[in-house]
DNA sequence: ATGAAAGCGCTAACAA
DNA sequence: TTGTTAGCGCTTTCAT
């Protein structure tokens, strides 16, 4: 058994300095083409595999981008996360994913986590951090993006959109419609930051149309689902059985309250109305289908990635925190009127 | 600006020298008490954050599992790289993701890409694969396993199931029921090839029952969802209106199928009978709910990432290439008698 | 339990 | 365009 082929035995093999063949691997570095077809020849006769470890350590570049978002089974953050990592691609960026299972403290550990491998940019989920990360995360001297939400005093670049914001629309539309005796149906207070957000918009809404706000259901801890929406649907028919319209959470939790009335033979959007948020594909393909709050998660993911690209190569100007912000679009289906 | 604090720094400001500060940082190695607390204060101090690209070179240990899936958004896949996320984080690795969009060119490109981070143990997605990247993975010197499938000529370690044979299971069951012109709606042939073995499970399975084997619509190129299951739906009904079942690749698939059906009155099961594969929380709450098989996804994670954690610690005697098979399930639900 | 010396494989910086 | 030298920050190895 011999070692692993290093450059040198490449350049030994190819009659050139491994200085030679350390450029031959960069596309962009000045290299005869003859020179470079026989280092790539050696290169693959010795089953030679660049090391990026050691590449890292010398050039103090990683080629990771750091990225957390609080579940991997969420088609909402897989868009996002998609869409960045097609644009970082491009830019020979790597991402390292992270996720959180909604908890901040293991958010803290994430990063901490991940910072040992020098990412070039990190992007965070939400807002909302413990005290510790927010402090490693000053230290760190790379881009810092935040996404899926406005924070109030963010770390340094923003691409999101105000949960709260998006669903004060919904709930107007609803009262627009007529409805009085509106109902959400959410996690606990907790966990999920976003689904939080979204509560507290849906209780200013109300108030501001003079409306009652007490028709709040939690269904439990996040990730709040399918399941969870259908036993909130279960709680808030026996609690408040003359509620008029539904907003939910998510459009999983509006999946599953929808199917809880279908069940009982409560009729969507006759005898109830439902609405969900995130314009998952199951609120265009349900029967009937479920007006929704279409957040755009794959230009989250795309803005996000440009920004970094463009940070990362600082051909403009010298730049203060980035912001931009996302606008989410009603989308109205059938499940209301 | 102060340059990076490295473990040189700490071992300053502690008064050791920096292979004690690289031993308070292993939790495994033999410091004092003291002389711990003492380097783990200095290092607060100074800001100081370990670096991964330096200690993998030195040490010939990335920490890094590569894992390779068709799509980051999808519920089954998610479930596999949670589980075995869970299971090697307890050892310490890292899992370093990588995705195809359903394409084995693709994975060859990524294959590539990740053996230069020189992961400790690769994971992929199925046994088909192109003939370079098979070349690359003979090559690494680490473990590799090939998950939810059972390959014919493995590359190493397995953990999976048929696909075809689970299909063949559902099928014996539906034919049971007394159904004979059973329909399958899936994709076109070239990308997705578990759902192309799911498909030669259902033409063999109808086949060993001497039924017709002509109902088969192909509703695109992966990944087929939703909105492919409409379709797929609208052209059977329209090519064989007498059809008295039908299987579907997926259960995304199956939803579409069903919420098609339900969009055009046609009752289910009572009308046609509609089956998925996956057991996705879909399956479950859709009403009605939706007849699958459980392929038992975060379980193929766990016991992959179990077997990579047994493989790198070594301590039972060598062992030539594993294969665990897993049992998928029938989840008889209300879509099907 | 702790330290000293050497070097992992690559590339920055400079030279030719 | 190509080569030479030095060293990135850590850990292996051997010594105490």
């Amino acid at each position: 058994m011999t070692r692993k082929a290093t450059m040198k035995d490449v350049a030994r093999a190819a009659g050139v300095a491994p200085m030679t063949v350390s450029r031959a691997f960069k596309s962009n570095a000045s290299v005869n083409a003859e020179t470079r077809a026989k280092v790539m020849e050696a290169a693959e006769a010795l089953g030679y595999v660049f090391d990026s470890a050691a590449s890292n350590l010398r050039s103090r570049k990683s080629g990771f981008v750091a990225a957390i978002i609080p579940s991997l089974n969420n088609a909402n953050f897989a868009d996002t996360i998609g869409a960045m990592s097609k644009v970082l691609e491009r830019e020979g960026l790597q991402i390292l994913l992270g996720y959180t299972s909604y908890s901040i403290e293991e958010e803290e550990r994430l990063i901490e986590k991940l910072l040992r491998r020098s990412p070039e940019a990190i992007v965070l989920t939400g807002g909302h951090h413990t005290e510790r990360a927010r402090k490693l995360l000053d230290k760190a001297t790379v881009p810092i993006v935040e996404t899926w939400d406005l924070p109030e005093h963010p770390i340094e670049h923003v691409v999101g959109f105000s949960n709260s914001k998006a669903m004060k629309g919904l709930v107007d539309h609803l009262v627009d419609k007529g409805f009085t005796k509106i109902a959400f149906l959410g996690g606990d207070a907790s966990a999920d930051l976003r689904g939080q957000a979204r509560l507290i918009g849906f209780i200013e809404a109300l108030e501001q149309h003079g409306l009652d706000t007490s028709r709040l259901i939690a269904a439990g801890p996040a990730p709040v689902a399918m399941r969870e929406g259908a036993l909130a649907m279960e709680h808030l028919l026996k609690a408040y059985p003359d509620t008029e319209a539904v907003v939910c959470v998510s459009d999983l939790t509006a999946f599953g309250a929808l199917t809880e009335c279908q069940r009982r033979g409560i009729r969507v959007p006759e005898d109830i109305s439902i609405a969900g948020f995130g314009a998952y594909d199951i609120s265009a393909f349900a029967h009937p289908t479920i007006t929704t709050i279409e957040a755009f998660s794959a230009e989250i993911g795309r803005k996000t990635g440009q920004m970094i690209a463009r940070l990362l190569r600082g051909d403009d100007p010298p730049e203060g925190p980035q912001c931009e912000e996302i606008s989410p679009q009603l989308v109205v289906r059938q499940s209301t009127p």
